[in-house]
DNA sequence: ACCTGAACACCGTTCAAGT
DNA sequence: ACCTGAACACCGTTCAAGT
């Protein structure tokens, strides 16, 4: 009878787990992992068994550990996205909205240090871009740049190629997360200070 | 006798190091074999192997893996600041000298980008500071101040906190260089733009 | 189609022993 | 004072086998 074997405690029994949501539910429990105790205690073996699965269970959907990292980036991306977004949104844009902005992404980066170093981590780079990763990414990176047009159709910006504007606008602020998550600088202020020196150099 | 036994060909001696010596080869391999290789492939095992020393005997200069990438990561950042320090006083200082500056900056994270990742690396922050790389990080960065001070003095720059605007353009340059050696952007056109809208927003 | 269990080749680190 | 060699506990990955 399929009923009668028992589940070990406190575990997930591995056959909870149909088409598609091992998938999911490996990344969650990474995401997890990394948030509460850094990358450096990311282990297939972990996972596999606090999801009360095998170790190698993972293999029938990533191809390898970099792969599963390359989807935890991914999925940072998009909660950084939802995070930006709703900062412009809260605004209403404008100058004010642009300002919520970089504050979320660097509030973002200090609350989630070691997610965001897995997004821009080297494991990235040294394989060949990965569809779904690239998207999240650029789904990212449009926010800023659809902010920048915005703020550049209210005549509240200087009319250079907003694509230039918004690497250097993102560069800067990426700049300040991670040295906010090095401990080297203060983010939260440098980024106010950022945003009282920025539109200086942009506006019109 | 103690030159009887033959050293093993291609191999260097134990007996070449003396106090001291063995410790400077260590970083020094340990660097060498990041640039060409990768930080993925640099194993303990491997620099003690290819120094001709056993695996373990680096354990008689560094507490651990971390404390060796401390090393690398001072290693790096004394040569960070010989390179901004030449191009400032290439440039006779001046805006020219920080535009120099910054191109020399990005210009060595391209050049140099996993010894580059290993100075702003994860491993660093979960230890206690390295007394070593914290001299190291912060004599580097003395250079930038100090020449932001300069500029101040010669009513080339506003003359704010020249600390916080000193942080402020190395979060620009260290997001410029982040970002190139990702791939996300193309970080010398990058600072180029940089270096056009920086003295913008920040001269007096 | 998806998962397991054993096995392989590695790795950081410890420690008794050598010189 | 400095280094070696064996050993330990781990880890990513492969693969035949199970259901």
């Amino acid at each position: 009878m399929h009923g009668s074997r028992r589940p070990r405690p406190g575990r997930k029994r591995a056959d909870r787990y149909h088409h598609g949501d091992l998938s999911r539910a490996l990344v969650q429990e990474a995401v997890r992992t990394i948030q509460a105790r850094g990358i450096a205690h990311l282990t297939l073996r972990g996972v596999g068994n606090r999801l009360g699965v095998s170790q190698t269970a993972l293999y029938r959907h990533f191809a390898d550990k970099d792969a599963l990292l390359g989807a935890v980036a991914a999925e940072g991306f998009r909660r950084l996205e939802a995070d930006t977004r709703d900062a412009w949104t809260s605004q209403g844009g404008g100058r004010e909205g642009l300002a919520a902005m970089g504050t979320a992404y660097v509030r973002f980066a200090l609350t989630h240090p070691s997610h965001y170093r897995v997004m821009f981590g080297a494991a990235l780079d040294e394989h060949p871009p990965h569809s779904e990763l690239a998207a999240a990414g650029t789904a990212a990176f449009q926010v800023l740049v659809d902010a920048i047009i915005a703020l550049q159709t209210a005549d509240l910006m200087r009319r250079d190629d907003p694509l230039l504007l918004a690497r250097y606008v993102w560069a800067t602020v990426h700049g300040i997360a991670m040295l906010g998550i090095d401990g080297r600088v203060d983010a939260e202020s440098l980024m106010s200070f950022a945003n009282e020196r920025m539109p200086t150099g942009t506006a019109p």
